[in-house]
DNA sequence: GGCGAAAACCTAAAGGCTTTCGGTTTGCGG
DNA sequence: CCGCAAACCGAAAGCCTTTAGGTTTTCGCC
């Protein structure tokens, strides 16, 4: 009871368990996935950077379904409607991950990795700078509000008898109907973002000339 | 030491302690705010329903700057438009909060009163009933994700020296710019939504008539 | 005015979580 | 063979949420 002849555990047991109990219960704690390795707690702390470390193996985990290579793709806009999609893809899998990979701050680098590949890719397109952030955090948040609201829409709102409609709207779409409203509402993100470029282009910026 | 002359606690002074809590450090828990009020952490049990009631007091006051009468407007993709403006303003005012607020299920009579309204503003306006939670939902995100970037970015992305475009991105956006960002996005999702609807009238839906 | 009930606070405690510290055993390089 | 590092355990500090039970004060009612 000291040291095993072979290693109990291994980050990537500690990720599968903990996405896990995420997928079951929507949340996680480190006694928790210790106990489901059969391992104590502290043993945890030898092969991970706390809870904030097993909350970003997770998020490795579940973003493995990113097609990041779809960001190669020409044209620009083609590009990130298919890595949108498999965004979306890859978080419907486990929809009762998105409230905890929402709430901290994103420090998996292979994720980065992604959203530095996007940056790139809109700067190549010809945005302007300023432009990229808000425009990534608004496909961000199409996509992951998609992803919650495609299997988890309770997870936002708890009708009660004073609100006769909300509940009503919230039984009425079910998982083929929000695919129709992903289509359609990324449809609508991706002519806002072309307009925007064509407008950037036909008149361009010369933000920073004057103060910076 | 026992019953105060007057009373200490009211739900007010909770609310407002914990909404500075939360301002200033992104959270709160019990204990801390009862240390501010000079009382015991148990003390705080005889006014609120635990620990959910208080967020769901923070949730009243950030959203008490949200003009629910904007609803009542005409026409429809107005009326959502300003709704979505104050809706903004109000939450824009406590970008830390809105981690907090977007984590748990939406409680607050208040609150849920504003999207009983909204969701019978989109049903008298002509949407199907199962396209009326996508849109709210899209609306909700763009909201929320635009106040969030709005005030505090590095709540989601934690630039590293490999992702030197990210960081710049990051760098580039000043208030102003999220602001135009802002007001772009919502007229790129106003317009999706009209043309959702148009194509809605332009061939009546007759879902729910085979099967329910 | 008196009295019981309820309100409002307290102390105490159970049980959970995160994290660190100091053992103990095992494997490996020299 | 020896020393060191790796991997696990036990214990503990310090935080959190919530409940239970006690004490004093206020208020409504007779």
């Amino acid at each position: 009871m000291a040291r095993p002849r072979t290693p109990l555990l291994d980050r990537e047991r500690i990720a599968a368990t903990a996405l896990q109990l995420v997928a079951e219960h929507g949340e996680f704690s480190v006694p928790q996935v210790a106990r489901a390795l059969g391992v104590q707690t502290a043993s945890l702390y030898h092969h991970v950077d706390g809870r904030a470390g097993v909350v970003e193996l997770v998020r490795e985990l579940v973003s493995e379904g990113i097609a990041g290579e779809a960001l190669a793709l020409a044209p620009w806009d083609r590009a990130l409607e298919e890595w949108a999609r498999s965004y979306r893809a890859a978080f419907a899998a486990y929809p009762r991950a998105i409230p905890l990979l929402m709430t901290t701050p994103v420090r998996a680098p292979r994720v980065l990795a992604h959203y530095e590949r996007a940056v790139g890719l809109l700067l190549a397109a010809g945005f302007p700078v300023e432009r990229v952030m808000p425009l990534l955090t608004g496909l961000e948040n199409l996509v992951l509000g998609s992803a919650l609201d495609l299997a988890a829409p309770e997870a936002m709102w708890e009708p009660t008898p004073q609100t006769p409609l909300l509940a009503g709207a919230l039984a009425a779409g079910g998982p083929g109907r929000a695919d129709a409203a992903f289509d359609l509402a990324l449809a609508g993100f991706l002519a806002y973002a072309r307009t925007l470029l064509a407008g950037t282009e036909a008149r361009p910026d010369r933000a920073g000339a004057s103060s910076g």
